[in-house]
DNA sequence: GCATGATAAATGAC
DNA sequence: GTCATTTATCATGC
C-alpha cells in the first residue's frame, strides 16, 4: 500500500511541463558559450536554477539531456549553436 | 511482459566479463541498459522496504531469484538510496513553500 | 511524429 | 559506501 502511492508520487511528478523561452534561451546561451566545457558547477547551477525559475535537478536533467544529444547529432544543433553563438559574441563586443 | 535475459531458462547470457587478465583485451563495451521486469522491481523494492542496505547473503539469495548479477543488486541499491534522497528533498521543497514549479 | 523533460540501469571518480 | 554522469527508455507536449 505505502509502496503503491509512493509510486503514484513518482508518477505524478513525472508529468512533464516544458520549460519557458526565457528559461531555455539561458540555459542554451551557457551551454554553447561553454561547449568545450559544458559541465556548470554545483554555484553556476544553483544560479542557473534561480534565474530560470527552475530546481537544481532540473538543470542538471537539462545539461544531462543536452550534451548527449548533441553530441549524438551536432550537425542537427548547428544552426542553434550558430545563433547562441552570435547572441554572445554580440553581447562580448558590448 | 519482459524479455529480461533473466525472466527464464537463459541463464548463461550476456555478462562476465570478468577478464581482467592479460592485457589486450578489449575496450569493454558499455553493458546495455536493459530494464527490469516488474516481478524483480517488485521483489528489489520488497527487500528495499525492510532494509535499505543489503548484506551479501540476501544480495546472492536475491540475484539469483531474480536471475540477476550480484553487481546489479548491488547497483540497484545505490541508485534506489539515491532516489529515496532526491525524493526526500522533492518532498521538503513541496511541503516548504518554495515558489518554484 | 518527433522534441523535450524526467526516470531507470550502468559506469567511474573519490 | 556516495554521487555526478552517461545512456537508453519512458511519458508527455504539441
Amino acid at each position: 500500500a505505502v509502496m503503491i502511492l509512493r509510486s503514484r508520487f513518482l508518477d505524478a511528478r513525472r508529468k512533464r511541463r516544458n520549460f519557458n523561452k526565457q528559461a531555455t534561451e539561458i540555459l542554451n546561451e551557457y551551454f554553447y558559450s561553454h561547449l568545450s566545457n559544458p559541465y556548470p558547477s554545483e554555484e553556476a547551477k544553483e544560479e542557473l536554477a534561480k534565474k530560470c525559475g527552475i530546481t537544481v535537478s532540473q538543470v542538471s536533467n537539462w545539461f544531462g539531456n543536452k550534451r548527449i544529444r548533441y553530441k549524438k547529432n551536432i550537425g542537427k544543433f548547428q544552426e542553434e549553436a550558430n545563433i547562441y553563438a552570435a547572441k554572445t559574441a554580440v553581447t562580448a563586443t558590448n | 511482459e519482459n524479455t529480461n535475459p533473466g525472466s527464464s531458462a537463459s541463464s548463461s547470457s550476456v555478462n562476465k566479463e570478468s577478464g581482467k587478465s592479460g592485457g589486450a583485451s578489449a575496450p569493454r563495451t558499455r553493458k546495455k541498459r536493459c530494464p527490469y521486469s516488474k516481478f524483480q522491481i517488485r521483489e528489489l523494492e520488497r527487500e528495499f522496504f525492510f532494509n535499505v542496505y543489503i548484506n551479501k547473503e540476501k544480495r546472492l539469495q536475491l540475484s539469483r531469484m531474480l536471475n540477476l548479477t550480484d553487481r546489479q543488486v548491488k547497483i540497484w541499491f545505490q541508485n534506489r538510496r539515491m532516489k529515496e534522497k532526491k525524493l526526500s528533498r522533492d518532498r521538503l521543497q513541496y511541503f516548504s513553500g518554495n515558489p518554484l514549479l
